[in-house]
DNA sequence: CATGACTTTTGACCTGGGTTAATTCCAGAA
DNA sequence: TTCTGGAATTAACCCAGGTCAAAAGTCATG
């Protein structure tokens, strides 16, 4: 793909240990974030403390806000390293002006766009039509891999339940 | 905005009466439409026959099945006009087209997506974090004409409660 | 004014998941 | 092997919202 070209020549490396933040909800953050190695979450935080996440972000996946990048807000959620990475991170002002002036950059960031916003969507319609017991079936069947890799909590928290209430989906399902 | 010629250049006029279905859950619809006046609701239809409101379409909005025109997949939802509706239908093939060969379409383009991917990032926000109540607030605060547009029963089903249930939730938020 | 055909509200009851707190399970450190 | 601290499960209780069914608005039409 011509945009992997593109990043790696124009991103910079950025190494994080586990437990690190690439940045955090609240702070200003206008950058795209490539993984090539480890494992992060991005998640929101209410005022009320409790942690709901956004997605988990592999290998080959990309990150940001756009509230920050495209919006000039400050980022809604925070991301953070489950695991060391590697990661390749590009201010989104430098993609965003390769598109106004370099074509093939433009219609690459197009097909990137598309398939983000496929996955949005996805998403979108899982939260509101599936129950919480159909969103786990469903992250079984599709990422089962996700599930050796980072905690049930962290399943909970990203299928929208609390942990407690992700064990007894459990048991239900496997009877 | 450049886009918006592109559209009522290349796009086919179109006009539905209340009632019509623009596409159907299941069917190949590969084309954009751009809502000049009336309006759409956009719903799942789950196979125990339950309906779910994934969006209301207004003038000025555009809307169209990414699955069935990006990833050749038929259209995971139903358009139904709830008004008389004047569309501009625009294939997305068309578009597509245009991006790979006209640099200012592609911009626009990629401006258009962003925007797209921004809608769909809050309205995952909502469902993921916050109560069905929360959610009927929002709306009240933030498009309180569309409670007007709509009835209460659709509002349910974009809230992803039922009639019901909303209306119990009325009660509460307005003691 | 009366008649349907909705839409909305209410009531009774049920259920999925939240909350809190106590256990039970580990896996890694000593 | 034994500690120890976090992860997961279990239990008891609670509540938001679902379901079903009845009642009460609402409104266009004859």
């Amino acid at each position: 793909m011509k945009l992997g070209e593109f990043v790696a020549q124009n991103g910079i490396p950025l190494s994080r240990t586990e437990g690190q933040y690439v940045f955090r909800q609240g702070e200003q953050d206008t950058s795209l974030y490539f993984v090539k190695t480890g494992l992060l979450k991005a998640y929101y935080l209410s005022a009320d403390g409790k942690e709901n996440i956004k997605s988990f972000i592999l290998p080959g996946d990309h990150i940001g806000s756009l509230m920050a990048s495209h919006a000039g807000k400050p980022c809604s959620f925070s991301l953070l390293c489950l695991r060391p990475c590697e990661l390749t991170k590009l201010p989104f002002a430098t993609l965003y002006e390769a598109v106004r002036t370099d074509p093939e950059i433009s219609a690459a960031a197009v097909d990137f766009l598309l398939n983000f916003a496929m996955k949005k969507e996805i998403r979108e319609y899982e939260l509101l039509c599936l129950s919480a017991e159909e969103r786990y079936r469903r992250l079984m069947e599709n990422t089962p891999d996700l599930l050796k890799l980072v905690t049930q909590n962290e399943i909970a928290r990203y299928l929208g339940v609390t942990p407690v209430g992700l064990s007894r989906i459990k048991k239900r399902v496997m009877a």
